[in-house]
DNA sequence: GATGAATGAGTGTTCATTCAT
DNA sequence: CATGAATGAACACTCATTCAT
């Protein structure tokens, strides 16, 4: 993917600024304790020791542990958003069954680009921990949906999707398997030399089952 | 539903009794603080105040919280197994699409009937937050994998479902959909008096997704 | 003084019994540092090592610093009301000045008994800092003041002070000398073998001024 | 009052000269600090962030937090000793009373003029919060008293003193009750219509209380 | 001279768990 | 069997001060 995407700032305001390097090294490990015990589970003192600052210095630099916090969901969020407008323009035109093929590859790739980020996505926001937890989901959730039926709406006008869907309802629903589907490749342990065979096997029964279940019924059409 | 329910122990094995309805006193408690704050987020402290227990008792019937947690987890998950088997037993025979939407049906009434159980399932366990958490969801998630598989495969045997479909990659697709929704229906706020009206058009999107997408092709049409 | 003391609890409610012994240990312990260092300048940690428990039993014993506080604040003022009461019941029917005096007197046996407890009404209440201080303080003032304007308006329909005096205006006057002589005694450091000889000294100039600033110009009545 | 006052000037020595403009900015913000949250719960983050200073450059002028308070503190008793010395001088042979009440005035003055000075007279330093606060307040205390014995005892000398009274003794009971008057004027709330009244009011009822208490005793009618 | 990054001891409070009674 | 007192480590966060730049 070729989009530039932005930094995990650690920080949803201009509070401070840290020396790229540092803050890297702080966010990381930010990013890895919030990945591994969630947000309220996470503790500052752990990050600090990891982080190899003084409490005093990530006080400095973070209003609090929930800054923090969202500072990196942010960034997560906004990288995912830019996946996802690169998938729409860059596939556009194309028949709605390569448009969602293409973003659940996309999804696959950034599961396995940042998965300690795809952690915080399907793990820790997703029980509604932490701050602002719920809402954010919420505005992701919407967009996403809203973006399956734009692709639903606009196949149907061009005769690829039977006309009795209802676009709503059915974008609810791939965008239910689309995101089950990318937490259990996080989730599970498929060793790297079976990772990109099982991607495309699960690329490929996910389009088949959009394909069919949404194609038109009507003979003349399909029989093209 | 008639199957009788496992009762909620809140004890994965037979350490101490406890008379019946004090047990469920302090489970019920529990259930409630391990819903609304999550495992680690959960204060003993509140918990023995709301059984109106003493801290004591509380340690010496549940040896911890961990302990606790996991009878309320193993008791909730046994609900589901039973009623799962309720609708596969009860729908023998069906087609797959009505099985599926019956299965659909029920998860409705579960989360409906108990939707503090569901908030452990879906937000609690999803987070990793608690003792096996990980574990227990995964072996659940086989369970469920493995039932749609043997779902679609007999369907297959007997011609309902196209023979190029791969069961258990379509039995993932399916858990996930249904999972999905069913954590959607149990976040969301619909109000009460749309409630069944919603649940009927949701499993008929469904079950027509299903339908469509795994009946045999007919060849003149989408062969070639 | 004979009449009964309420103990110092060092809690506003019922919140936990603790026995006597250990209770008595903490509020002393929390009395001497509130009583050196303020409110704010008080530490829970100095004072968990001076009274020789864990951090955990004060806060299981005492919900919060402000609570500890309260209930010695609480106490402080009780023994304080309690001794004017005995005065002003004691003494109905005497002379003003002489009343008067034997609430100075009182004044100074309480200080002399609880020097801390003086210390935190003088210092750390008048300093606005803590809980409900200036709330406290404002209650006891207006008491104290009250008392003393109901002893002249007394007095004045009796003759013995002036008719031109403003009895609350006076009794402002009174409250105010009174009190920073207390404090002053308080703070000062006279030595043992003076001290019995000092307050009779305080006593009398205090009476003198009195008696003479109130009493009625008119000669037949100075006269007799 | 027109003796000019020193300026505050936040030092105890020439530690560092800081232009005059800054330096005010710097020591105003300290005295709001300090006056709203005494010296330990006055914080030096939110003095610099309300000064509009860097830390690095207060603690490069003031070297303490203790030393800015120290200056400040200074200064305030210099402005005080200031106006006594000036209501001394410039009442000279006036009668006692109207010493007294002049002075008396001069106090109301001060804290109507300087809010936040007359708070960290009245409630940090008299809280014995702060470093050497007690040992100033006694300073300033004996310099007092000693003014009021001298007016009384040279009073004493014009016979308008009674010969029996003791000037140091009545210079405590006196410096007493101006000084709690001056703190519940700083505290209380008089709204400002009414506050020239009042003080008229204050000054007149001490003025008699002292003219009547000090007076020479008339032997026909008192003596016997 | 001026900055603000860095520090570590300090804050009050909550925690799950143990154990003597 | 039941209680609740006791514990000490852990929590997020603030502090006044130093010092390299």
């Amino acid at each position: 993917m070729s989009t530039p995407e932005p930094t995990i700032t650690g920080g949803t305001d201009a509070w401070r600024t840290l020396p790229e390097a540092k803050r890297h090294t702080v966010t990381e490990a930010a990013v890895d304790e919030f990945a591994a015990r969630g947000y309220s589970g996470a503790s500052m003192n752990a990050l600090v020791k990891a982080a190899g600052i003084s409490k005093g210095s990530l006080f400095h630099y973070f209003r609090s542990k929930g800054d923090l916090f969202e500072g990196i969901v942010d960034a997560a969020f906004g990288r995912v958003k830019a996946r996802v407008k690169a998938v729409r323009d860059g596939t556009s035109g194309a028949p709605l069954e390569a448009r969602l093929a293409a973003l659940l590859d996309a999804g696959f790739d950034f599961v396995d680009e940042h998965p300690r980020l795809a952690s915080i996505y399907f793990q820790v926001l997703r029980s509604g921990d932490g701050p602002l937890a719920r809402r954010r989901l919420e505005e992701m959730a919407q967009l996403s949906r809203q973006f399956f039926a734009e692709l639903i709406a606009d196949a149907q006008t061009r005769g690829e999707v039977a006309a009795d869907v209802d676009p709503e309802r059915v974008a609810w629903l791939l965008d239910a398997m689309m995101e089950r589907l990318l937490a259990a490749w996080h989730a599970g342990d498929v060793p790297a030399d079976r990772r990109a065979a099982e991607r495309r096997a699960w690329v490929e029964s996910f389009r088949m089952l959009v394909a069919r279940g949404l194609a038109p019924v009507n003979e003349e059409i399909h029989g093209a």
